[in-house]
DNA sequence: CGGTATCATGTTATCGATAACAATTCGGCG
DNA sequence: CGCCGAATTGTTATCGATAACATGATACCG
């Protein structure tokens, strides 16, 4: 329980040189056979344990790779995470996590601080990042995606779509299923970029197919779940009835208006209809299941993975603007 | 764009020794002000970041907390990973996170691989591990945690609740409100060992008070969600009328099941009495509520927190074990 | 004003693995 | 048997920050 066991400690053991012991626990095949096995069972007997932090130290490389969300307990980063982490594991790249809580200030301070770790490669979730988180990241030669979004002025690759599109095609459906007077439930103005694009995104469509001007429905500050779109929701109480439709910055905002519409007795879609947003499991399993949004977490996360194999190996120069899409996915809300 | 800026480079720049640069970075304040400020100057103006991997090597201290987690994509574990975050943010140690995807082997390989980046203490879900885990744990002088349950044979410290207890409540619950046919509603048997000691625990809970033998339904390999809820109990039809009280093993389970169940006509309570678990956010909000267990995830993780500052402060010596506890949240659905 | 405590800075060695280069061993062949 | 190329193993220097110790500068005291 002393020091620890190092390289050379195992080396001595089998009576050769740490440089030998490091060929022959990777797999440097100009070792022996023999040399390897035998190497491989001292090292085991000692209970040596591989010194990463030594490695990353002498060849410059973490093996991480820096990765922010805004958010871990949210079905959809939480899907993009699980592909990044797979995928990269499979390369032998670690993940190296930090949550924004929706704020680029935090992202600012989370950056720095991931950026000390030596990351081989940063994933940022999002194009809305302070000033000085663009100056970090631009002053280091260091490979940069953005995902979930896609940026005017990105900071190197993109993966993600367009979140005013895909509102607008909610509220083309809506249009055409003959709703015209529109509410958005979502998370007041301010930290939480996302929901504000999809807001805008709403506006702007209502305004082009000449609805009349979108109520704001403010649900408290980001991140809004589905308790906020219930509170909210039944707060207002059956003034709610003056709409025709609620567009929800998310699926559980949407499940939790649909809730308290239902217990205040109205009917969905019937005196009202509800959009959400990310196809998450709530919104299939609901009753009425909720139109929404399919944005495809999984495959940012695995389009993030082909990218960064891609830059790693050498193959790609210029940066790469990905649209993985979204599809509308019509439930029974609408 | 050359070779990276280190702190040799910034003490050349101001005429000092790296030594002075160290100290002037770290809060030493054996460094005059002055100079302090003039190097911090001077590094920022060449774009100087700190090297964390070079610190760690040399400290031989990482400044990384080590932990498993079953999977980010469930709210109550993110929950507890916020807060380790946040608490640990403040202590400037940084979260090394793996996901073992409800799997013990998975979790071997996960430590194997977290153990080599030097972390200062281990934080592992459950209590359940493979063999090799345990050994490679136990071999190293580090504090580990094991969180979310109370492991018989514990090894390290505890925070957790007894699972296998919060059923019992649950059982107790439904008797008292006249149920006496039940049945589980979870994972297959397998992989997902906190899964399986709540079966155990309401089978057992049923027994001791002379219910009929708890019936099984299998929703899947783990992790079970909303949609197997829902699928399984869709595929079973109007046999689930059969049952006084359907006993799930979480609260998206116990949703989905819920939602299947009203589609098909059912009651509930009426016809049919419905459980969670874990006090996730849908059990409040559906309609009707769930009736659940708190399992205060956020607790869990402040006091892991609370914990591991007791122990790099060196004031913790036996090793702890602590009892979150938990409580039964009566809903509409009983 | 000499001497000592205090403050501020410098020097040297080091953490563990490995790239780059050097040396040795070995088998095969004429 | 001697020589050569391939297969193995060894040596040395190094990544960047910092602990431990050493030194120089300054203030303060009787």
């Amino acid at each position: 329980m002393g020091a620890r066991v190092t390289m050379r400690d195992v080396a001595q053991a089998v009576g050769m040189s740490p440089m030998t012991v490091s060929r022959a626990l990777r797999d440097d095949r100009t070792v022996n056979d023999k040399t390897r096995a035998r190497v491989r069972q001292v090292a085991d007997d000692l209970g040596y344990v591989y010194d990463s932090t030594a490695q990353a130290f002498r060849t410059q490389k973490s093996g991480f790779v820096a990765v922010t969300l805004p958010s871990v307990n949210n079905a959809n980063f939480a899907e993009t995470f699980r592909a990044l982490t797979n995928g990269l594991g499979e390369a032998g790249l670690q993940l190296l996590l930090g949550s924004t809580n929706y704020r680029v200030e935090r992202e600012e301070e989370l950056v720095r601080q991931l950026l000390t770790r030596n990351p081989e490669a940063l994933v940022l979730t999002g194009g809305h990042h302070t000033e000085e988180t663009r100056k970090l990241v631009q002053a280091r030669d260091l490979p940069v995606i953005e995902m979930w979004d896609l940026p005017e002025d990105p900071l190197g690759h993109v993966v993600g779509f367009s979140n005013s599109d895909a509102m607008a095609h909610i509220v083309e459906h809506l249009v055409a299923t003959g709703r015209r007077k529109l509410a958005f439930v979502g998370a007041s103005e301010g930290a939480d970029m996302r929901g504000a694009v999809r807001r805008a995104g709403a506006v702007a469509a209502a305004r082009a197919y000449g609805l009349p001007e979108v109520e704001m429905i403010d649900a408290g500050p980001a991140p809004v779940s589905m308790r906020h779109g219930a509170a909210v929701i039944e707060a207002m109480g059956r003034d709610v009835a003056a709409f025709d439709a609620l567009v929800c910055v998310s699926d559980p905002v949407a499940f939790g208006c649909l809730s308290s519409v239902q217990r205040m007795g109205l009917r969905v879609p019937e005196d009202l209809a509800i959009t959400g947003f990310g196809h998450f499991e709530v919104a299939k399993v609901s009753n009425p299941r909720i139109t929404t949004v399919n944005v495809q977490a999984e495959d940012i996360g695995r389009q993030v993975v082909d990218l960064l194999q891609g830059i790693f190996d050498g193959e790609i120069d210029a940066p790469v603007r990905f649209d993985v899409g979204s599809a509308l996915v019509v439930g029974e809300t609408t």
